[in-house]
DNA sequence: TTATATGCAAATGATTTGCGTAGTC
DNA sequence: GACTACGCAAATCATTTGCATATAA
């Protein structure tokens, strides 16, 4: 599995597996579709190209800054910011989007045999 | 004024009005230069383009589901996700980002407006 | 004159779309 | 036969890059 939250292309290399004759095109037309759905979810997230989630259930991600591979986080509760926070400015505030970013695991002992090394 | 946190595109048009013939991959190169420098924050924010923001002060920012137009929240803390959860998985997490959505106060009326006459 | 910045156009990468065809009801 | 999904290629959109020239140090 190349990770849970494949890229368009991602997906379509997958797909060729099973179906070697699909195109790029459709891959593209069936994950919006899914997505309009609500069958899986089109994350916005860093990076240049679009991810796509299976899971529906509301959860927040994080980013690796060192491989860029993406993780669910399922123990940070949905409404993490305080409510107090919503109600500030002139806005209707609808809802929010979060982003962590940091090191996962790998690239966590990665570095941190790294710094070992160069010592 | 287009907006406080303009596109490429949109600061290209504007400084064409002083460099006539300045090219759209100068403005690029130099908003490239400006956020390596720090002396601007290139905004990573839904929507297809990037956007620049001249105020470097950390902060977050909300964006209107109606117009889209883009605002700073300086009243939200820069670290408005309680510790506690910063420190869960297994991920070395760095930090986050928050985009925030709602309706700006110009839409917000408007869809006021709307109902009312839909009544 | 040497390094740096620019204009211009072409290249790139992700995504979308038009169109003719194959498979399905 | 009518509808839908598809393959394929071309189009689109934002952004980047190569290159020859202009500008500045």
């Amino acid at each position: 599995m190349i990770n849970s939250h494949p890229t368009a292309a991602e997906l379509y290399q997958i797909v060729r597996k099973r179906l070697p004759k699909i195109s790029l095109g459709t891959v593209y037309r069936n994950l919006e579709l899914l997505t309009q759905n609500r069958t899986i979810r089109k994350l916005e997230i860093g990076g240049s190209e679009a991810r796509f989630d299976g899971v529906i259930k509301p959860h927040h991600h994080i980013r690796c800054i060192a491989c860029g591979v993406i993780s669910d986080l399922f123990d940070v509760p949905q409404d993490v910011v305080p409510q107090q926070y919503l109600s500030l400015g002139d806005y209707d505030v609808r809802g929010y989007r979060i982003e962590f970013y940091g090191l996962c695991p790998l690239c966590k002992s990665k570095q941190a045999t790294e710094e070992i090394n160069n010592t």
